[in-house]
DNA sequence: TCTGGGGTCCTAGGACCC
DNA sequence: TCTGGGGTCCTAGGACCC
């Protein structure tokens, strides 16, 4: 039963390019949040030595050095336009098989059982209508484990002979185990830096090396995890398509601002608009929290005497997901955290302790009809901000452009998500 | 000057209980 | 003088993923 991984090309920088067709064939990265690090590039730009992660200001300047800066183009995160691209993809790599797991942004399981065609032939099939759909390049993997579509479609990626479909399900034992000699430890699916040089240690270099390791002795050295990695290289499989996505077990919000903070006053702005988007991902997902950690921290790269970390976990009186409740308690952390001084440089808060809210015992000493209410007005909240856009209607806390909102300098037009934002065709 | 955000799982160790 | 053992639960930290 081979299942298939379809992995959109250098996502985010593929699809600044099917908008702006200049950018085709041109180096071209796309940043994190506030312009810092490198998170996605064109294949022209790793061609000039620009590393995954990268601070951009250290990657421009080594290009400015070498006389490159011109050949390079930045762009800040288009999160909206790069959402929408993935459920465009995503819909349409789910014709291909009833059992599609979507794994990120910009990759898919997809089981490939009783087709009349040979897997290749439906690989190639799917490359063709993903770039004629949408215009984004895709490579496909094929392998009898999860673990090996991933590293087939890592050697599709790599070498250009398999035209973009790699299936290691038709090879035999010896043609695998001759791929898989090459390469890095490092590249197998949940192998990292960390791993990878502890492996090295025991002389498991390569993606053969684990294949062959007695399983013993990876599980004396290791976790049960990479024993179940090395299984899954021998074509032996451990890990399930997992086709519909289980509820969040903790739902994040926490940004870097783009000019630090000190005031109390502009931290609990902060805090109040993360707390508001993170409620409204719980909602999402018809759940409730029953706490919430706030955290806050000075810069973590400058190591004067004043730097500064901390959070704190505050548990809720009932789970809830009303908004005001998460920012009271979020801003009581808050203000046992804060103290006056260091340069705040970012900050967060992890909603925790999560449940769906129709499985929970009703409290009989509650107010209940404080309860309906308070649904009936997070779900109109919810619908306004869904209908105008996100932070149409905030708490007063949450100022609409502060101070310390993020940098995003060269951000392309959010094309295919705002109606005055769409692509001009000039005729 | 400028360094992301949001997740998951596993393990070790402490607290507590009988 | 003699001072157990085993189970469970929780939390923090580490490693991994994209």
């Amino acid at each position: 039963m081979p299942v298939a991984l379809v992995d959109c090309n250098s996502f985010y920088a593929s699809c600044e390019q099917v908008f702006q067709p200049r950018l085709q064939g041109r180096a071209v990265v796309v940043l994190s949040n506030n312009d810092g690090c490198v998170v996605a590039r064109s294949r022209e730009a790793k061609a000039l030595g620009i590393k995954m992660g990268e601070p951009w200001f250290q990657a421009r300047h080594r290009l400015q050095g070498q006389g490159q800066a011109e050949a390079v183009t930045a762009l800040s995160s288009n999160y909206a336009l790069y959402a929408d691209m993935s459920n465009r993809v995503m819909r349409i790599l789910g014709r291909f098989s009833p059992r599609q797991e979507v794994y990120s942004i910009d990759e898919s399981f997809l089981e490939l059982d009783g087709l009349p065609e040979p897997p290749e032939v439906t690989g190639q099939r799917i490359r063709a209508t993903v770039l004629r759909w949408t215009g984004l390049p895709v490579c496909v993997g094929i392998g009898p484990t999860k673990t090996l579509a991933k590293l087939a479609n890592h050697l599709a990626k790599q070498d250009p002979a398999w035209a973009g479909v790699c299936d290691l399900a038709v090879l035999d034992a010896g043609e695998v185990e001759r791929l898989l000699a090459p390469i890095p430890v490092a590249e197998v699916w949940g192998v990292g830096q960390r791993l990878a040089q502890r492996l090295g240690a025991l002389g498991i270099e390569t993606a053969l090396d684990l294949r062959r390791a007695p399983s013993k002795r990876i599980r004396q050295h290791a976790s049960v995890m990479l024993e179940r990695t090395a299984l899954e290289l021998r074509g032996i499989a451990c890990l399930d398509l997992e086709t519909l996505s289980p509820d969040k077990q903790q739902i994040r919000c926490s940004r870097s601002f783009g000019a630090t903070v000190s005031s109390l006053a502009e931290l609990t702005e902060a805090i109040t608009t993360f707390t508001s988007r993170a409620a409204e991902k719980l909602r999402a997902q018809q759940g409730e929290a029953a706490a919430i950690a706030v955290e806050i921290r000075s810069s973590a790269f400058r190591r004067d005497a004043a730097a500064y970390a901390a959070s704190r976990v505050v548990p809720l009186a009932a789970p809830t997901a009303d908004t005001r409740a998460l920012v009271a308690a979020a801003r009581a952390g808050l203000n046992r955290l804060y103290k006056p001084g260091p340069a705040y440089a970012k900050a967060g808060v992890i909603l925790l302790d999560l449940s769906r809210a129709a499985e929970r015992q009703p409290d009989l000493f509650a107010d209940s009809s404080a309860d309906d209410r308070s649904q009936v007005l997070m779900a109109t909240l919810d619908q306004i901000n869904r209908r105008f856009g996100r932070g149409s209607l905030t708490l007063a806390n949450a100022r609409p452009a502060p101070r310390w909102r993020r940098r995003e300098q060269f951000r392309s037009p959010r094309y295919t998500t705002r109606l005055d934002e769409l692509p001009v065709a000039h005729c």
